[in-house]
DNA sequence: AAGTGGTCTAGACCACTAA
DNA sequence: TAGTGGTCTAGACCACTTA
C-alpha cells in the first residue's frame, strides 16, 4: 500500500539539519509567526491581516492549521475576525486570561499545607439583601446558611458563607435529611460533588472583614479581605450563593 | 465530477422537520452531548469515557469533531486528556474561567460614564521592595515611578502606581526623551500601545488603601481597596510593575 | 509494542455580512 | 451577491505513555 506523504512535510525534512523547530507546518509555528509579525510592528493595532487562504499559501499549510492558530490568538483577544471582514489585530490590548478556581482542599494542599475544614454555624432563616439578590427571591423563603472555615496547618486559611436553597437541599442525594451533613464535608465539595458541572457566576471584590468572619479569619474586624462570590446554577435557577473570604496576604493569581 | 457527500449529514437531513437543531454533528452538539452525560451521572467523575474514535462512530462523525469537543472541554477543566490513557472526567470540580482585562478607558467607557484621566505623580527613585521584587533588580536601580487617577464621570473609579524600567522608557518611541508624555496618555495605555502584545503576569488581592492611594480614591485611610498587580515583560524580562487599586464598590466579573 | 490523543491535509459546504 | 471566516470529513501520521 502506497502511502501519501505530505510534499511539504517531505522537503522540510529531506533539507536536513537546520533547524531548532521540529516541523513548521504546526498551528503553534504559525501562532508564533503571526505573533511575532504583530509584535514587530508588521501588524499594527487596528490592521487587517491577510485571510487565512493567503496565510495557508504563504507558510505552505492547510487553511485548517492556519485557521486553528488564528482561533487562538482571537481567544486570547489578540485579535478579532470577522466573516467577510477579515482578521484585524486588536486596537485596544485587552488580554484575556484564565483563573483557575479549585476546591479549596486542593487550594490547601498545594500550599504543602494540611487541610482542616470547620462549621461554624449551620442554621434555617431569612436570605440576607445579599442573598435575596443574587438568589432572586424573596425575603419570606427560607434558606439554609453554612459558615464554615478552612485551615492549613492550623492557619486560617479561608472562611466561607453559603446560602442554600430548598430546591438544592431536596435533591437525590441532597441535604435535606441529615443537616449535620456539612460538618463532615463542606457545602462547597458537597456541592462540587452533586452538580458534576457546574454552573454560575463569579465575582471578586474587596471588602472590610467583619463579624463572624473577622473571627473566623482571626483578624481585626476592618481589616481588608478578598471576596469571592459565587452564584450556582441548577437548569438555569440559581440555587445556592457562596461568598469565600481571604485575607490580605493572600494572592489570586491568574496565568495561563 | 462527483461531489462526495456526507452520508450521515444525508441521512439526518433526509429524515425531515425532526428537529429543533440544524445540524447534529456540531463539536458544539458533541460537547452538549458529552456534558449531558457528565451532568446526568452516566459518567461520573473519575470514570473513563469512550474514546474518540468509538465517539465518532456512535455520534456518527468525524474524529477531529470529537477531538474539538473534547478538547474544548479539557480546556474548561472538566474532563482530563492523557494518551494511551484516555479521556476522564475531572475528580475535583475546578473550574477554569476566562478573565478580560480591560484598558481602563474601556473599563470606564463600557460604564457609559465620561472617561477622565490625572496624573498625580512621577518621578524617577529608588523601587519599592514590592518593586524590586517584581522587576528583580537591586536597590541602586532607578526607575521612574509614575502614578495616576482615572475618573468616571468626575467620580474616582480606580489609581495606579507603575514602576518603569529604563530599558522600557529606551525604546523606540518610547518616554526617555519626553518625561512629561505621562500627563497625556496614562502609562498603562502607553505600554499597550508600544508593547502590541503584552506578556505578563497578573495577581489580584485585597488591601488596606494607603496614603496617595486613598487620597486618590478619595476614601479613608484603611478602607479595603481591591488590587491588581501587574507584571510586563520584554524579551523576557520585567519592565514594568503597575499596581492598580479600586475602591469597595468595584467588582471583577469573571465569566466567558 | 500497542493504544490513545494531537495534529495536518485537501476538499467541501455553510453562515454571516458588507457592498 | 460575493468574500471571509467557521466547520465537517476521511484519511494519515506523529507523539506520548503505559504495558
Amino acid at each position: 500500500m502506497s502511502q501519501s506523504i505530505p510534499s511539504s512535510r517531505l522537503s522540510v525534512h529531506s533539507s536536513g539539519a537546520d533547524g531548532d523547530r521540529r516541523r513548521p507546518n504546526t498551528w503553534q509555528a504559525i501562532r508564533a509567526e503571526v505573533l511575532g509579525r504583530i509584535r514587530s510592528g508588521e501588524w499594527p493595532p487596528g490592521s487587517l491581516i491577510p485571510t487565512e487562504q493567503m496565510l495557508s499559501v504563504e507558510m505552505g499549510c492547510a487553511r485548517a492549521t492556519v485557521n486553528r492558530a488564528l482561533r487562538e490568538l482571537a481567544d486570547s483577544g489578540i485579535i478579532q475576525r470577522r466573516r467577510k471582514v477579515g482578521t484585524r489585530v486588536a486596537a485596544t490590548t485587552s488580554r484575556r486570561t484564565t483563573l483557575s478556581l479549585r476546591v479549596i482542599r486542593d487550594e490547601i494542599e498545594a500550599l504543602g499545607a494540611t487541610y482542616r475544614h470547620e462549621m461554624t454555624e449551620c442554621l434555617t432563616c431569612a436570605p440576607s439583601q445579599a442573598a435575596m439578590q443574587a438568589l432572586q427571591l424573596d425575603a419570606s423563603e427560607r434558606l439554609l446558611l453554612v459558615k464554615s472555615r478552612y485551615l492549613a496547618d492550623a492557619r486560617p486559611h479561608c472562611c466561607e458563607a453559603i446560602w442554600l436553597h430548598p430546591r438544592l437541599l431536596a435533591m437525590p442525594g441532597g441535604a435535606a435529611a441529615d443537616p449535620g451533613l456539612f460538618a463532615a464535608e463542606p457545602p462547597q465539595e458537597w456541592l462540587a460533588r452533586s452538580l458534576p458541572v457546574i454552573q454560575g457566576h463569579v465575582s471578586i471584590l474587596a471588602e472590610a472583614a467583619s463579624g463572624s468572619c473577622a473571627v473566623n479569619l482571626e483578624v481585626e474586624p476592618g481589616t481588608p479581605v478578598m471576596a469571592i462570590e459565587r452564584v450556582t446554577l441548577l437548569d438555569g435557577l440559581p440555587v445556592a450563593f457562596a461568598r469565600q473570604f481571604y485575607p490580605p496576604r493572600h494572592r489570586l493569581v491568574l496565568g495561563d
